[in-house]
DNA sequence: CGATCTAGGACACGTCCTGGCCTATATGGG
DNA sequence: CCCATATAGGCCAGGACGTGTCCTAGATCG
């Protein structure tokens, strides 16, 4: 509380309340004379955040949206929340900013005090993971810790457990996360194989960050998202998934999610879908039902009996 | 960039990337000479920010997780993430942090870019409502501008359609959002009509905080929780839903959410659920075919009728 | 054992921060 | 209309404090 810095940074905090605050209120509150406060507003605004003031009787200062992000400040509560809305996310994120999703829960959750990272965790527990399907469903901490790991430079230690339920122990240089659809990857350079390999996060187990440095090696591609989907080529079974719907084309679409590809309109109320990679054909199928109008799948025959179990147990539920 | 509040504010941005920095890096990165940096690290740690250090050859800074959430200092990508994410978790947020996660979020988009703004609106365009239902899908925007008004005490303007579909012009002073279950629920005073009213979230369009200040009046009842519950006692139509399920207590309760209530087991293998207060009956139709098990439906009928009908459509689907 | 980092005391110089006082200006209410 | 109250900001005096340049001590790794 003796300090200046200090001073603005309570400022900026109580600025961020949605509320106005007059000058005279936050000089009592702050200690300081109204006129300091005059000139910590100044300051403010020379450091590019935008305070806005009302004038006349009962006006105030109150923090307005600028061309950069003020340093968010929040109180127990509010990061709580946030952890948990992003650790919900982190397996089935909005496409095209999974990564930054993944970045901003590992910043957050590298400060988070103790106390409220159990709150978290009891949170979390309570969540409902939304995909039944096959189960292979990530660990935000797992990722957190990657995300950390492969932007700090630090070699990482983990489990994998690979197809055939081996466990085996790696030690890595990771590079970048990368996630495709509702999976994640690890590309990282093995050091005992000495070689790239790539991981699938929902394999990986009890990652911990070896807090040894290392220098970045050149990824053999032109960037992480190229290197695994060549080096998954051919590798895993995915499936083509064709579906009829009898409603339009972007009533689907507003119902499907954006992965796995946009219906063709194939007359006024019908229209097509086809998916050529489809990994999980649980989620494929819950999915579909979920889009709330009539269709009827052509491929592949595997689905076909899945939906057909899933059909007769809700109507056996109906009695 | 001349002072020194700006200097720290840089230095705790780049303490919160994940990864160590040396002394010397920080000096050169900031214009100013090692020593200014010991004892900037040393006035953060003042004001309770726990930067950690470690000694010898290679060692450096960082900040680790202590008794309070310093500010977090986010980037374009990460602050997108976050709005995104919190508005798609603002309909049906883990039960007992929607306040907080509303609060964090009218924070946010109270400083949020313009620029970045725009694209939190796309992305959050394409993102899937997961929960077709009955439609009432709440606004993320009704809800922040709601929480901002309410916690910066200014008068409220909206157009609510009421039960009949009839559309009404409302002025009102907003007391407190309350959440239940997946319903959001405002509870204010109606300038107009001079008394308290509560206001389904859903059926609000157009909110505006006009700006004009007010004096909070008493509630009358304990809290706003307390006030909707009797205001809404016999008002709205709830269903009571009784199922059973052959699997244990434990594996089905794992799979709903905890607003459903607790299952009893009637056996190791089966599991009873009575819910009091369901008020979609296809939201919870959704819910229970998601638990992945033999179960049938006891009441009411209603939800029996919705259950065969969705059987049928996803067993057509399966040709 | 030496290199390299953090940690921190001492000192001197100059900057800038503060509070008090002033005026200008915008706004809302009696 | 006028007054109260708010932001906005100039000016000035005094003193606090932030700065760089020394210095030594302790920790850690190769």
């Amino acid at each position: 509380m003796t300090d200046t810095p200090a001073r603005l940074l309570n400022l900026l905090s109580l600025l961020q309340t949605p509320r106005e605050w007059p000058g005279s209120e936050l000089a009592t509150r702050l200690g300081v004379s109204p006129r300091t406060i005059r000139r910590d507003i100044e300051r403010l605004r020379d450091l590019g955040y935008p305070v806005q003031a009302t004038m006349g009787a009962d006006g105030g200062y109150r923090l307005a949206a600028g061309a950069a992000m003020p340093p968010l400040v929040l109180d127990d509560e509010e990061a709580v929340a946030i952890a948990v809305g992003l650790r919900a996310g982190a397996g089935h994120a909005v496409e095209g900013i999974e990564e930054a999703s993944v970045r901003a829960l590992a910043k957050l959750e590298q400060v988070l005090p103790s106390r409220l990272r159990h709150r978290v965790g009891a949170l979390q527990a309570a969540t409902v993971p939304l995909v039944g399907g096959d189960g292979a469903s990530v660990d935000p901490h797992t990722l957190t810790v990657m995300a950390s790991a492969a932007t700090g430079q630090e070699r990482l230690r983990f489990a994998y457990r690979k197809g055939d339920g081996e466990e085996t122990k790696r030690l890595v240089e990771p590079h970048r996360l990368v996630s495709t659809g509702r999976r994640w990857y690890l590309v990282a350079y093995d050091i005992d194989r000495d070689d790239w390999r790539t991981f699938r996060v929902d394999r990986v187990s009890e990652p911990f960050a070896t807090g040894a440095r290392f220098t970045p090696r050149e990824l053999p591609a032109a960037d992480a998202a190229e290197y695994l989907s060549r080096s998954m080529a051919g590798l895993q079974p995915t499936y083509r998934v064709v579906a009829a719907f009898e409603a339009p084309a972007e009533f689907v679409a507003a119902r499907l999610p954006r992965w796995l590809g946009m219906p063709v309109a194939t007359g006024d109320t019908s229209c097509r879908l086809d998916v050529t990679t489809a990994d999980s054909l649980e989620w494929v199928a819950f999915r579909l039902a979920l889009v709330d109008c009539e269709f009827a799948v052509h491929e592949p025959p595997a689905l076909i009996e899945h939906l057909r179990e899933l059909g007769a147990r809700i109507s056996r539920a109906a009695g």
